[in-house]
DNA sequence: GCCGACTATCGAACGACGTTCCATGATAGA
DNA sequence: TCTATCATGGAACGTCGTTCGATAGTCGGC
């Protein structure tokens, strides 16, 4: 059971979630498809389980995670572990919200954001908001990076800066008056860095929700 | 062309993604597999042109949006027009980061989005950021309701209430210890509107962003 | 009036996938 | 030792995306 999930978690890293097959798993174990069938009810249990299994990782990461005096910044630091635990495996942004499952980690991650707007002055429904929009901000820029790059990349016959550089040089040579704000920020796209942009939506979001809370925390001083 | 765009469209509209099949397309349109294959290259080109399709719509939209007098505010209605264009069509939320085109009208709504923080006094990069932020707050909690609901509520053997009931259930069981935060707002889950909770997160990025820009605006007072 | 070139259509065939099913070992309690 | 349960392995089925060659229809040029 644990030798299916490591490797199943072990096709997911090396070769993305394209290369999670049941053959291609059964060989990797050395046994056969029926067996997998044993452990697992189908492709979707397996995938289910395989994510559950690393947010196991990432959720006793984030207990580790030492409580600072404002509530906002340690959510910001959880909120960061988590983005960077679907940078370093690429498929879990794409499968992350699939795994709604009724209990497991991914309800003990859910919780562990959650008690941090416990600390802070919001009614109920607003600490049930904002733990869903900090979900939602890393799961939205994480599903960007979540896609599996253009065969060109992955052979190295293309590095990304010159993928990258094939969108600026069509964008500078729309029309300016067309498109002004593409014109604007194609500098600003040109070589640009993933987690950057994910820090600044999750800054703005988090700016919102302590402007929400009055700047009050009920944790101690 | 326009005929195989139109049938795909229905496909996904009627029974979601995995109802777009080649084979239940050329069946719809009375043609045989090949005759798609000479309008789209394969699959992933079909799906990006439906996408372009139906986002062409959305695009005519915003731009039949008058504008107002905070360009903040005419954020907002966009994004939640783009948000309304996902609920209507669920397939769209799995599939709309996809659609990262050169051009296109995935664009032109990057382009109309944009174009509001040019009225706002920003830095090129935060005007980058701050679009970039929105786009990842619509697709974030876009994506949730893009999954396709399990087979029973679909049966109509289920309800959709009696669906929400089966995680309540389960989590007012939790010790109220150890998940304080779950307990918290079980309440507001059970019911709870998707809408609102986009909203709320929109609110809150958009607060953030009102805040960074100063409440100063550059159009017309 | 014929002909090559291009446009467009169709469905059989291929390989890969998820899944099912059953024959076959292993293992442990009686 | 017998037998019931646990566990394995792989052939077989149906569906999927995709490829390919056969087959018409539609022109303009000689």
């Amino acid at each position: 059971m644990e030798a299916v999930l490591a490797g199943a978690v072990a096709l997911l890293d090396e070769s993305g979630e394209s290369a999670l097959t049941l053959r291609a798993l059964a060989a990797r174990l050395g046994t056969g498809v029926g067996s997998i069938y044993w452990y697992v009810s189908g492709k979707d249990d397996l995938l289910d389980r395989a994510i559950d299994h690393v947010l196991g990782g990432v959720l006793t990461a984030l207990n580790a995670q030492e409580p600072g005096t404002d509530a906002i910044d340690d959510l910001r630091v959880m909120a960061v572990t988590l983005f960077d635990a679907i940078v370093d495996r690429p498929w879990l942004g794409a499968y992350f919200m699939r795994n709604t499952d009724v209990q497991g980690n991914s309800l003990g991650l859910y919780e562990k954001l959650g008690q941090q707007t416990l600390r802070l002055d919001l009614t109920p429904r607003q600490r049930f908001h904002a733990v869903s929009a900090v979900v939602g901000v890393v799961v939205g820029n994480a599903v960007d990076m979540g896609q599996e790059p253009p065969p060109e990349v992955l052979d190295g016959s293309l590095t990304r800066e010159e993928f990258l550089g094939r969108y600026t040089r069509t964008w500078r040579a729309l029309d300016a008056r067309e498109y002004p704000f593409v014109h604007e920020i194609v500098e600003e796209f040109d070589g640009h860095d993933d987690k950057e942009q994910f820090l600044a939506a999750l800054d703005l979001t988090l700016a919102g929700l302590r402007l929400q809370a009055g700047a009050r925390t009920l944790s101690p001083p």
